[in-house]
DNA sequence: ATAACCGTACTAGGACAAATAGTACAGTTA
DNA sequence: TAACTGTACTATTTGTCCTAGTACGGTTAT
């Protein structure tokens, strides 16, 4: 379900973070639905317990999970429209690279160009 | 000239690297222009030396400066050439952005529309 | 009830990168 | 000669990520 490249440098809650956001964003996870719990995917993944709830925490800080000790943990109902808030903050990130692909002397219509290939590209 | 964040994740020297980057892209530094020396930057930015030169060896080693025993630090002469041409390989950080915002609901009509307005921001 | 799950909390320690601190050496320049 | 330049090296500190182990309380099915 998930996978998890150790050799990166972003920290492994940090990847289950957004692969998670990912399922969610995909319709793989349903809001209601039941997440795996931190034990099961922690031996799935070969992790840390510790870690994935690290990941879980942070998610359910953000609105996307809702964790119920005792039950498990789920996809909010509001996670869609927490995740579509969210998104727009990482406007921010990519104003960072434009600007510096445009000082670099990349043109706007180049630029554009690039982005409806990556809208045309599955998945 | 330079602006450290020291609560930033991103490590000083490479927010050295960046700015001086930005510096040649901008034409604030031309190529041949003395750079400041480490220890003067060090003293400036309240920053051990050890880090500046770390950012030097980087900027030297990536062609956007020469380093020079003795005499000081420079902007290459290649400096430009050096920097557009890393500049394309930037644009695999964006590809991940845009698909993520894809994913997020953000149509290609929207983004199109924001890279225009950053494209039309001074700076 | 009891066993087997669930999330949560806490302390301790290892591994690693980033940064500091201090010293030293060799080349350049006024 | 004096004052600068880059470079090299070791030791130490700091912070983050992750692991390890233990414990507590709530839920669920048998």
């Amino acid at each position: 379900m998930l996978q998890i490249d150790s050799l990166s440098r972003v920290p492994v809650y940090e990847q289950i973070i957004r692969q998670m956001e990912r399922l969610v964003l995909t319709g793989v996870l349903s809001p209601g639905s039941q997440m795996p719990s931190v034990r099961s995917l922690s031996v799935e993944l070969s992790i840390n317990p510790n870690t994935i709830q690290k990941a879980y925490t942070e998610l359910d800080r953000r609105g996307i999970a809702r964790s119920v000790p005792g039950r498990g943990c789920f996809v909010a109902e509001g996670a869609l429209e927490a995740l579509k808030g969210s998104a727009r903050h990482r406007l921010s990130e990519l104003a960072e690279i434009v600007e510096e692909l445009k000082l670099a002397g990349l043109s706007e219509n180049e630029l554009v160009e690039e982005i409806h290939r990556l809208y045309q590209a599955g998945a």
